[in-house]
DNA sequence: TTTCGTGTATCACTGAGATAATACACACGA
DNA sequence: TCGTGTGTATTATCTCAGTGATACACGAAA
Protein backbone atom coordinates (compact mmCIF):
# COMPACT_ATOMS: atom_id res chain seq x y z
CA UNK A 1 0.00 0.00 0.00
CA UNK A 2 1.38 3.55 -1.12
CA UNK A 3 0.23 6.75 0.30
CA UNK A 4 0.47 10.12 -0.57
CA UNK A 5 1.25 13.25 1.98
CA UNK A 6 0.40 16.52 0.05
CA UNK A 7 1.53 18.57 3.18
CA UNK A 8 5.14 16.57 2.90
CA UNK A 9 8.02 18.43 1.80
CA UNK A 10 8.92 15.94 -0.86
CA UNK A 11 7.40 15.64 -4.19
CA UNK A 12 4.55 12.77 -5.16
CA UNK A 13 6.67 10.53 -7.35
CA UNK A 14 9.48 10.95 -4.76
CA UNK A 15 7.18 9.88 -2.42
CA UNK A 16 5.87 6.72 -4.39
CA UNK A 17 9.94 5.85 -4.89
CA UNK A 18 10.81 5.35 -1.17
CA UNK A 19 8.09 3.56 -0.65
CA UNK A 20 8.39 1.15 -3.55
CA UNK A 21 11.88 1.08 -2.70
CA UNK A 22 11.64 0.54 1.20
CA UNK A 23 9.03 -2.38 0.43
CA UNK A 24 11.34 -4.22 -2.27
CA UNK A 25 14.03 -3.93 -0.13
CA UNK A 26 12.55 -5.09 3.19
CA UNK A 27 11.43 -8.41 1.33
CA UNK A 28 7.63 -7.05 1.71
CA UNK A 29 7.05 -7.23 -2.24
CA UNK A 30 8.66 -10.59 -3.77
CA UNK A 31 10.60 -11.20 -6.73
CA UNK A 32 9.61 -11.32 -10.30
CA UNK A 33 5.84 -9.65 -8.33
CA UNK A 34 4.07 -7.93 -10.85
CA UNK A 35 3.41 -4.09 -9.98
CA UNK A 36 0.58 -2.31 -10.80
CA UNK A 37 0.77 -0.25 -14.48
CA UNK A 38 0.94 3.61 -14.37
CA UNK A 39 -2.14 3.91 -15.08
CA UNK A 40 -3.72 1.90 -12.80
CA UNK A 41 -1.73 3.13 -10.02
CA UNK A 42 -2.56 6.62 -11.08
CA UNK A 43 -5.83 6.08 -10.84
CA UNK A 44 -5.49 4.71 -7.28
CA UNK A 45 -3.26 7.62 -6.03
CA UNK A 46 -4.95 9.96 -8.56
CA UNK A 47 -2.28 11.43 -9.69
CA UNK A 48 -0.73 11.55 -13.64
CA UNK A 49 0.45 8.94 -15.24
CA UNK A 50 3.79 10.37 -16.15
CA UNK A 51 4.28 10.61 -11.96
CA UNK A 52 4.11 6.82 -11.84
CA UNK A 53 6.22 6.70 -14.42
CA UNK A 54 8.89 8.78 -13.35
CA UNK A 55 9.04 6.61 -10.27
CA UNK A 56 9.36 3.62 -11.93
CA UNK A 57 11.73 4.67 -14.28
CA UNK A 58 14.16 6.03 -11.25
CA UNK A 59 13.70 2.14 -9.39
CA UNK A 60 14.55 0.68 -12.83
CA UNK A 61 17.76 2.98 -12.90
CA UNK A 62 18.65 2.00 -9.34
CA UNK A 63 17.77 -1.39 -10.46
CA UNK A 64 15.58 -2.70 -8.21
CA UNK A 65 12.55 -3.67 -10.87
CA UNK A 66 12.73 -3.64 -14.83
CA UNK A 67 9.95 -2.64 -17.01
CA UNK A 68 9.27 -3.58 -20.59
CA UNK A 69 6.61 -1.82 -22.86
CA UNK A 70 3.62 -4.27 -23.06
CA UNK A 71 4.71 -6.58 -20.43
CA UNK A 72 4.50 -4.58 -17.62
CA UNK A 73 7.07 -3.81 -14.47
CA UNK A 74 8.41 -6.23 -12.16
CA UNK A 75 10.53 -6.60 -9.02
CA UNK A 76 13.98 -7.75 -9.73
CA UNK A 77 15.55 -10.66 -8.18
CA UNK A 78 18.56 -10.44 -5.96
CA UNK A 79 16.96 -7.50 -4.28
CA UNK A 80 16.47 -7.01 -0.49
CA UNK A 81 18.41 -6.20 2.11
CA UNK A 82 19.98 -9.71 3.67
CA UNK A 83 18.29 -11.06 6.69
CA UNK A 84 20.73 -10.43 9.20
CA UNK A 85 20.67 -6.36 8.44
CA UNK A 86 17.09 -6.34 8.44
CA UNK A 87 17.47 -8.41 11.88
CA UNK A 88 19.64 -5.27 12.84
CA UNK A 89 17.30 -2.72 12.26
CA UNK A 90 14.74 -4.54 13.63
CA UNK A 91 16.54 -4.29 16.90
CA UNK A 92 17.15 -0.52 16.18
CA UNK A 93 13.56 0.15 15.64
CA UNK A 94 12.31 -1.50 18.86
CA UNK A 95 15.02 -0.17 21.01
CA UNK A 96 13.97 3.32 19.79
CA UNK A 97 10.05 3.19 20.13
CA UNK A 98 10.39 1.70 23.69
CA UNK A 99 12.24 4.91 24.09
CA UNK A 100 9.19 6.58 22.06
CA UNK A 101 11.32 8.33 19.92
CA UNK A 102 9.52 9.12 16.58
CA UNK A 103 10.91 7.71 12.98
CA UNK A 104 11.89 11.47 11.90
CA UNK A 105 14.07 11.15 15.05
CA UNK A 106 14.79 7.73 14.29
CA UNK A 107 16.51 8.85 11.24
CA UNK A 108 17.54 11.64 12.10
CA UNK A 109 20.44 9.76 14.45
CA UNK A 110 21.30 7.61 11.89
CA UNK A 111 21.96 9.68 9.41
CA UNK A 112 24.42 11.55 12.17
CA UNK A 113 25.54 8.57 13.00
CA UNK A 114 27.00 7.62 9.50
CA UNK A 115 30.01 8.39 8.69
CA UNK A 116 30.76 11.69 7.06
CA UNK A 117 32.51 10.93 3.63
CA UNK A 118 36.49 11.85 2.89
CA UNK B 1 29.39 21.75 9.05
CA UNK B 2 26.54 22.09 6.01
CA UNK B 3 26.71 21.37 2.52
CA UNK B 4 23.81 21.77 -0.44
CA UNK B 5 23.57 19.63 -2.68
CA UNK B 6 22.09 20.65 -5.74
CA UNK B 7 21.36 17.98 -7.28
CA UNK B 8 19.27 16.63 -4.25
CA UNK B 9 15.75 17.07 -5.10
CA UNK B 10 14.39 18.78 -1.62
CA UNK B 11 14.82 22.66 -1.62
CA UNK B 12 18.11 24.22 -0.08
CA UNK B 13 16.09 25.15 3.40
CA UNK B 14 15.21 21.84 3.57
CA UNK B 15 18.79 20.48 3.39
CA UNK B 16 20.01 23.29 6.20
CA UNK B 17 16.93 22.28 8.32
CA UNK B 18 17.80 18.99 8.35
CA UNK B 19 21.39 18.54 8.80
CA UNK B 20 21.13 20.45 11.60
CA UNK B 21 18.54 19.11 13.33
CA UNK B 22 20.67 15.74 12.81
CA UNK B 23 23.70 17.54 14.34
CA UNK B 24 21.38 18.69 17.43
CA UNK B 25 19.71 15.48 17.65
CA UNK B 26 23.50 13.70 17.72
CA UNK B 27 24.90 16.11 20.24
CA UNK B 28 27.15 17.61 18.17
CA UNK B 29 25.89 20.79 18.70
CA UNK B 30 25.90 21.66 22.37
CA UNK B 31 22.95 23.51 24.35
CA UNK B 32 23.19 26.69 24.18
CA UNK B 33 25.65 26.76 21.66
CA UNK B 34 24.97 29.85 19.44
CA UNK B 35 24.49 29.30 15.55
CA UNK B 36 25.83 31.33 12.68
CA UNK B 37 23.69 34.30 11.86
CA UNK B 38 21.61 34.35 9.06
CA UNK B 39 23.62 36.37 7.42
CA UNK B 40 26.64 34.55 7.83
CA UNK B 41 25.26 31.72 7.38
CA UNK B 42 23.85 32.85 4.00
CA UNK B 43 27.21 34.12 2.92
CA UNK B 44 28.38 31.29 3.80
CA UNK B 45 26.25 28.39 1.84
CA UNK B 46 25.52 31.60 -1.06
CA UNK B 47 22.22 31.53 -0.55
CA UNK B 48 19.82 34.54 0.63
CA UNK B 49 19.29 35.43 4.43
CA UNK B 50 15.47 34.34 3.04
CA UNK B 51 16.45 30.68 3.10
CA UNK B 52 18.29 30.39 5.92
CA UNK B 53 15.63 32.01 8.10
CA UNK B 54 13.26 29.85 7.14
CA UNK B 55 15.36 27.27 7.79
CA UNK B 56 16.28 28.84 11.70
CA UNK B 57 11.96 29.15 11.49
CA UNK B 58 11.21 26.03 11.43
CA UNK B 59 14.32 24.27 13.52
CA UNK B 60 12.24 26.51 16.08
CA UNK B 61 9.12 25.55 15.57
CA UNK B 62 10.31 22.00 16.13
CA UNK B 63 11.84 23.15 19.86
CA UNK B 64 15.30 22.34 18.60
CA UNK B 65 16.43 25.79 18.70
CA UNK B 66 15.38 29.23 20.49
CA UNK B 67 15.94 32.60 18.32
CA UNK B 68 15.48 36.28 19.34
CA UNK B 69 15.84 39.22 17.98
CA UNK B 70 19.33 40.95 18.66
CA UNK B 71 21.12 37.99 20.80
CA UNK B 72 20.96 35.02 17.90
CA UNK B 73 19.90 31.90 17.49
CA UNK B 74 20.37 29.05 20.29
CA UNK B 75 20.57 25.35 20.47
CA UNK B 76 18.13 25.02 23.56
CA UNK B 77 18.66 22.62 26.07
CA UNK B 78 17.12 19.44 26.66
CA UNK B 79 17.43 18.39 23.04
CA UNK B 80 19.06 15.07 21.71
CA UNK B 81 18.56 11.90 21.88
CA UNK B 82 19.23 9.86 24.89
CA UNK B 83 22.83 8.29 25.32
CA UNK B 84 21.25 4.85 24.97
CA UNK B 85 19.64 5.49 22.02
CA UNK B 86 22.58 6.85 20.16
CA UNK B 87 24.50 3.57 21.62
CA UNK B 88 21.99 1.90 19.64
CA UNK B 89 21.89 3.95 16.45
CA UNK B 90 25.58 3.44 16.41
CA UNK B 91 25.49 -0.61 16.96
CA UNK B 92 23.15 -0.33 13.97
CA UNK B 93 25.12 1.97 11.68
CA UNK B 94 28.03 -0.20 12.35
CA UNK B 95 26.58 -3.79 11.48
CA UNK B 96 25.38 -2.46 8.13
CA UNK B 97 28.43 -0.80 7.13
CA UNK B 98 30.55 -3.96 7.93
CA UNK B 99 28.17 -5.70 5.11
CA UNK B 100 28.70 -2.70 2.68
CA UNK B 101 24.92 -1.05 3.14
CA UNK B 102 24.97 2.15 2.03
CA UNK B 103 22.95 4.62 3.98
CA UNK B 104 20.13 5.14 1.46
CA UNK B 105 19.44 1.21 2.01
CA UNK B 106 19.72 1.59 5.58
CA UNK B 107 17.28 4.59 6.22
CA UNK B 108 15.03 2.19 3.61
CA UNK B 109 14.87 -0.49 6.00
CA UNK B 110 14.33 1.22 9.15
CA UNK B 111 11.39 2.84 7.75
CA UNK B 112 10.40 -0.30 6.05
CA UNK B 113 10.55 -1.50 9.85
CA UNK B 114 9.20 1.34 11.14
CA UNK B 115 5.60 -0.05 12.12
CA UNK B 116 2.62 1.42 9.99
CA UNK B 117 0.36 3.99 11.42
CA UNK B 118 -3.17 2.61 12.69
C1' DT C 1 -3.10 -8.89 -38.53
C1' DT C 2 -5.68 -6.78 -35.13
C1' DT C 3 -6.52 -5.54 -30.57
C1' DC C 4 -5.45 -4.32 -26.10
C1' DG C 5 -2.61 -3.22 -22.36
C1' DT C 6 1.81 -1.94 -21.49
C1' DG C 7 5.70 1.79 -20.79
C1' DT C 8 7.55 6.14 -23.07
C1' DA C 9 7.83 10.71 -24.90
C1' DT C 10 6.37 15.39 -25.39
C1' DC C 11 4.54 19.78 -24.29
C1' DA C 12 2.44 23.64 -21.92
C1' DC C 13 1.02 25.08 -17.46
C1' DT C 14 1.17 25.87 -12.64
C1' DG C 15 2.93 26.76 -8.26
C1' DA C 16 6.47 26.18 -4.86
C1' DG C 17 10.65 27.83 -3.86
C1' DA C 18 14.68 30.99 -4.30
C1' DT C 19 16.22 35.43 -4.77
C1' DA C 20 17.10 40.33 -4.01
C1' DA C 21 16.23 44.52 -1.89
C1' DT C 22 14.47 46.83 1.73
C1' DA C 23 12.55 48.09 5.98
C1' DC C 24 11.47 47.00 10.62
C1' DA C 25 11.95 45.39 15.70
C1' DC C 26 14.66 43.97 19.31
C1' DA C 27 18.97 43.06 22.42
C1' DC C 28 23.25 44.10 23.89
C1' DG C 29 27.28 46.77 24.87
C1' DA C 30 29.96 51.03 24.57
C1' DT D 1 21.73 57.16 24.85
C1' DC D 2 23.41 55.50 20.60
C1' DG D 3 25.38 52.20 17.42
C1' DT D 4 25.75 47.72 15.86
C1' DG D 5 24.30 43.22 15.03
C1' DT D 6 20.67 40.26 15.42
C1' DG D 7 16.13 37.91 13.59
C1' DT D 8 11.70 39.08 11.08
C1' DA D 9 8.63 40.71 7.58
C1' DT D 10 7.35 42.24 3.04
C1' DT D 11 7.31 42.65 -1.77
C1' DA D 12 8.24 41.71 -6.44
C1' DT D 13 10.39 38.89 -9.63
C1' DC D 14 12.16 34.77 -11.50
C1' DT D 15 13.19 30.03 -12.27
C1' DC D 16 12.20 25.44 -12.94
C1' DA D 17 10.65 20.98 -10.95
C1' DG D 18 6.50 18.67 -10.97
C1' DT D 19 2.40 17.92 -12.96
C1' DG D 20 -1.42 16.76 -16.20
C1' DA D 21 -3.03 15.60 -20.68
C1' DT D 22 -2.22 13.49 -24.70
C1' DA D 23 -0.16 10.99 -28.30
C1' DC D 24 3.25 7.56 -29.53
C1' DA D 25 5.84 2.96 -29.50
C1' DC D 26 6.22 -1.59 -28.21
C1' DG D 27 4.86 -6.56 -26.76
C1' DA D 28 1.73 -10.24 -26.08
C1' DA D 29 -2.14 -12.71 -27.28
C1' DA D 30 -6.26 -13.68 -29.87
Amino acid sequence: MITIDDEHPTPPFEQIRTQLADQIRAGALEADQRLPSVRQLAADLQVATGTIARAYAALEAAGLISTSRGSGTRVRADQGLDDESRASARRFVQALQRRGVSLDDALSVVRAEWPRLP
